[in-house]
DNA sequence: GTAGCTGCAAACAATTTGCACACCG
DNA sequence: CGGTGTGCAAATTGTTTGCAGCTAC
């Protein structure tokens, strides 16, 4: 299963890189950005592929280093999309070292992995109340929507697409 | 040379065992057995050791491979409670051929993985309707409660998280 | 009697860790 | 320079598969 991601224009302009705690290395700046490239989810060995299309030779054993260093910051979200494919994003939204980000959720395409992020507060509510209403406390949950994005929705009833 | 099996006789007290496509060894009988006592989420390795107790003593192989199996047809369910653990659990709910289940989702405790078992319309509604106003369709998801069920919720301690 | 189960061990895939070396600051 | 980041390979873990024998029907 290898996904055959021919990425046009290799070329990537220096966005920005506020490793913030983490040295400044090329690395962590390759990495940062290949995940700020990709607005989808990604796996952790998309990633270190990516990355080495860019002409970074960084190890796969750092990618995944700096993915849970991220993830633990709260920088990226995690989805797990099969039971052994855990699929890394990077995530814009305030990340206070106390916050640990805001709770939010993701729609994510099962063709492409692009991902539009939904805070649904209905749902955190719901979350709740069914669990408190079982006597449950200290309560958590974790929900992730897959389907597929408008680019790559088969044509059902509506007018077939040519492409 | 395989291990010792007393089996006094064809004793199987039969509790339900309407495999329908699955042979009725002693195995699938005591599996789903094992599964039906247990009202909680548990693993394939918990399942595999408490078959041992009973002294059924079934492969671990033959215990993923029914759980796959019930999985597969709708009978029990499943939950991710971290990275690489799945935990199954009997499921009563009809499952048609075609109907694949209804769907429903769980309050399960993280301390003795007791679950409740609930449904939502609210929330199935909710992620179709951010999944369509994404523009995605053939929308699905994943949504999973966890908490600490009455029994094993602090009474006094309020206060218990401070990490 | 035969095809489907069973079970042990080896295979597997994703992720982690040990340890020696390179680089950042 | 000092310590952290890096990377290769080996270790881990939960689950799957191959294959020979056994069992249910």
């Amino acid at each position: 299963m290898k996904t055959v991601r021919s990425d046009p224009g290799a070329d990537r302009p220096r966005l920005s890189a506020p490793a913030g705690r983490v040295r400044n290395t090329r690395q962590a700046v390759a990495i940062e950005a290949v995940l700020a490239d990709a607005d989808g989810f990604r796996t952790a060995q998309e990633l270190f592929d990516a990355l080495r299309e860019r002409g970074e030779q960084t190890g796969l054993t750092t990618v995944y280093r700096h993915l849970g260093l991220l993830a633990e910051q709260g920088r990226v979200d995690v989805v797990k999309a099969s039971d052994t494919e855990a699929r890394y994003r990077l995530c814009g939204v305030g990340h206070e070292p106390d916050e640990a980000g805001v709770h939010h959720h993701h729609v994510v395409c099962r063709v492409c992995g692009r991902s539009v992020e939904v805070s649904g507060p209905e749902v955190e509510a719901w979350a709740d109340r069914v669990a408190s209403e079982a006597g449950f406390t200290e309560v958590t949950h974790t929900l992730e929507v897959f389907g597929l994005c408008p680019e790559h929705s088969a044509p059902a009833s509506r007018g077939q697409r040519s492409s």
